[in-house]
DNA sequence: TCCTCATAACTTTTT
DNA sequence: GTTATGAGGA
């Protein structure tokens, strides 16, 4: 046993009440670097080392599987032994894991397959067909959006078709009973099923829900901003007559309402549970005074926040640098050369410095840069690595081996590589089933018996198709019996062989290299994975397959930069941060600019760009960006006018290259004077003016912005046409 | 049946 | 600058 001074040193006195306080329920508010992570890993050895509490009856739900990985290494060290039998996973996998077990209250067997979006849009295409609907009038991911949002909140078929206002809300209705009538017929989940089928089955089976409240006597939601409805069930039918359950989280980095998290979780959570006690982390000990600040600032401009009032010990470190480039190249370029300036003149490594962007397209500028000045990478996300074609193709064999209901998958792979059996055919095959009432995959199984014993009783399809799915049927029902017997390396082996995608993927003449390096990287995760031999190999190894996320995978590397979206940022941090295309438009994002309560959640996703910062900022924009091919001008995103200039230093574009530098703090100064909301100078269209880098131009437009104006000048210069905000440009006019 | 080429219609963010 | 779809030819 540990006294409880060894797990408390270090913290300080909020931190270290959190810690202790045990019982009943507790919310954490935690600001950005306040210490979090350590205060759950803290209270947990705490619960076990001090309290006594068995391991076994504590569950730690994270968000990411990364989080959920780094809390259990962190746990490993403090409590050693004990850490194995913990619970730490995230929402998914644990209601995974608990239909697994139990699913056959809800009639779903135990080897069901997860659907992740792309098959999910699959099948609702398939459902507005049952449905009668014109895709065209009922865009397949609107209605995706629509059964999404519905699931998330515990609302059947039946429930929409109810509370439906709109023909439109209707119509998803329809295709949403039809929609879950498939999956049950493949034996499929999709993401939110599984958090909504856990909750029905918490509810619908007391003697489950008994079994579940009685072993988790001490239950850590983390990130609780984030939650939506069902995963707010959850942790409450979870949750027993103790109520032993912990939730952290901070309103204020709440970025996934599109994902139907809900922030009032937080105050439902205070109703819920009119004990609750409430501890505020305040104290930031990730970045300079500096940065904390701006993000104070920034993030103050929110309407809808709880009170808080963060600080830091820090010191004021230097001022954020805010560079207005002319294009996205010349963004990336000046990014990427900073970077290497950091590496070379102030002993940054390469490791230490992350570029953030809004949108997944904004990395292909930086790549460029990247590979252009030989500077090395490392880019979180983009096209997801399990939805590459041949990952897909492979894992769709795969999930029908496990699953041979599975008829996504099934009709996914038939013909893939190419054996004959084109859509007219498998059309009528999938007819031929149905009028017999079989499923498909015993149509192909008869098919392949009737071709064996020479019957007739086969569809009216061409010979070589028949044929075709004949082998396929013996190809398929071998490797199911080969599944049983040996690892999960050496099945994607006979998988590759026996159904010809070695082959197709190696004799391809697109990337076949890179693309069969893909395949090595899962047949390497395989391989990890078989070292651990878990009893249900193939199950677990699709569950997490299908449950891992791009930043899990996520490892720091010394010797390269870090490209990620704002949204993957959340919860890492780095010495350096660059964030680029502060525009409107972009952050805030065009489709959030209309509606206040989704302005004010870019608002925070900028605020958790920030924050990620521990020593040096970087806010980039670029004057025209491309758009979808044609690019054009952009307008300087509001975010940026809402930190105090006096945090503030601007780097002339020109600073990259050999020109002869302007003093930073005599810019800034002159930004200061040219602060206040009425502009020094009145200008108007056709107005001469002269900017102290860019020379003579002519005012073409003269907007007012909310407090400021917006200038658009053309130059004389090479730098040509440039849209400027009055209150920081150094501009004068020039009178005849 | 399969491949190639043209076109249209988008691109927020992801467990 | 992408990716999903469709027509037409081999």
């Amino acid at each position: 046993m540990t006294t409880s001074l060894d797990i408390l040193e270090g913290l300080n006195l909020p931190q270290q009440e959190a810690v202790q306080t045990t019982n009943g329920p507790l919310l954490i508010i935690a600001g950005p670097g306040s210490g979090k992570t350590r205060v759950i890993t803290h209270r947990i050895a705490y619960l076990i080392r001090v309290c006594g509490v068995n391991p076994h009856q504590i569950a730690a739900v994270t968000f990411t599987n990364k989080a959920a990985r780094e809390m259990r290494d962190r746990l490993q060290f403090m409590v050693t032994r004990d850490s194995d039998s913990l619970t730490v996973g995230t929402f998914h996998s644990f209601c995974a894991a608990m239909l697994r077990r139990n699913g056959n209250f809800l009639g779903l067997k135990s080897n069901y397959s997860i659907y992740d979006s792309d098959d999910q849009l699959n099948l609702i295409k398939r459902s507005l067909e049952l449905s009668e609907l014109d895709p065209k009038s009922h865009p397949p991911r609107a209605v995706q959006s629509v059964i999404s949002k519905a699931k998330s909140s515990m609302v059947d078929a039946l429930g929409l078709s109810q509370r439906a206002e709109t023909y439109f809300e209707e119509s998803c209705a329809r295709v949403y009973y039809h929609y879950e009538e498939l999956l049950a017929q493949n034996n499929a989940v999709d993401f939110d099923d599984l958090l909504m089928k856990g909750v029905q089955l918490l509810q619908g089976s007391e003697e489950v829900r008994d079994r579940y409240r009685n072993q988790y006597k001490y239950l850590m939601v983390d990130e609780f901003q984030d939650t939506n409805t069902s995963q707010y069930l959850l942790t409450k039918l979870l949750t027993g007559e103790a109520q032993n359950i912990c939730v952290v989280g901070d309103p204020d980095q709440s970025i996934y309402s599109w994902r139907n998290a809900d922030i009032r979780n937080i105050l439902s959570f205070q109703q819920d549970y009119p004990s609750t006690k409430t501890i505020a982390l305040e104290q930031n000990y990730r970045s300079t005074s500096t940065i904390l600040e701006a993000a104070k600032s920034l993030i103050s401009s929110n309407g809808m926040r709880l009170r808080k009032d963060l600080f830091t010990e820090n010191d004021a470190g230097d001022p954020i640098t805010v560079h207005e480039a002319y294009d996205e190249q010349e963004e990336a370029g000046f990014v990427i050369s900073k970077i290497k300036d950091l590496r070379n003149k102030q002993s940054f490594k390469l490791g230490e410095c992350a570029v953030m962007y809004r949108i997944n397209a904004q990395s292909r500028a930086l790549e460029e840069a990247c590979i252009q000045q030989g500077i090395q990478y490392r880019l979180v996300g983009g096209v997801r690595f399990y939805q590459r074609r041949e990952i897909k193709d492979l894992m769709g064999y795969m999930h029908l081996i496990h699953n041979p209901q599975d008829e996504v998958n099934l009709t996914r792979v038939i013909n893939v590589p190419p054996r004959g059996i084109g859509a007219k055919s498998l059309k009528d095959f999938i007819n031929w089933c149905r009028n017999n009432k079989i499923s498909l995959y015993e149509g192909i199984q008869r098919t392949y018996e009737s071709k064996i014993s020479g019957s007739q009783d086969t569809p009216a399809i061409s010979n070589r198709a028949v044929s075709s799915i004949g082998n396929f049927g013996e190809i398929i029902q071998s490797l199911v019996t080969l599944s049983h017997r040996v690892p999960i390396t050496e099945l994607i082996d006979q998988v590759l062989e026996q159904s010809g995608l070695r082959q197709s993927i190696q004799n391809s003449d697109d990337n076949p290299t890179e693309r069969w390096e893909n395949i090595r990287e899962l047949k390497e995760t395989a391989r990890e994975f078989d070292s651990e031999t878990p009893p249900d190999g193939l199950s677990s190894f699709l569950e997490r397959l299908a449950l891992v996320a791009e930043v899990d995978s996520y490892e720091d590397s010394e010797d390269s930069i870090t490209l990620i979206t704002l949204h993957q940022a959340k919860g890492l941090e780095f010495p350096v941060v660059f964030i680029v295309g502060m525009e409107e438009g972009l952050l805030p994002h065009s489709r959030s600019m209309e509606n206040e309560l989704e302005l004010e959640e870019e608002r925070r996703l900028c605020y958790v760009g920030f924050t990620r910062a521990e020593r040096r900022l970087y806010l980039l924009r670029a004057f025209r960006r491309g758009f979808m091919g044609s690019s054009g001008p952009t307008m300087a995103s509001r975010f940026l006018r809402e930190i105090p200039s006096s945090l503030v230093t601007s780097e002339s574009r020109q600073l990259t290259s050999d020109q002869p530098k302007i003093s930073s703090h005599i810019k800034r100064s002159e930004a200061e004077q040219l602060k206040p909301q009425a502009p020094r100078i009145a200008l108007g269209t056709g107005d001469e003016v002269r900017h102290s880098i860019f020379g003579e131009g002519v005012v073409l437009e003269c907007r007012q912005t909310n407090e400021d104006h917006e200038v658009t000048i053309q130059f004389s210069s090479e730098v040509g046409l440039k849209r400027l905000l009055l209150s920081f440009a150094p501009l004068e006019k020039v009178s005849h």
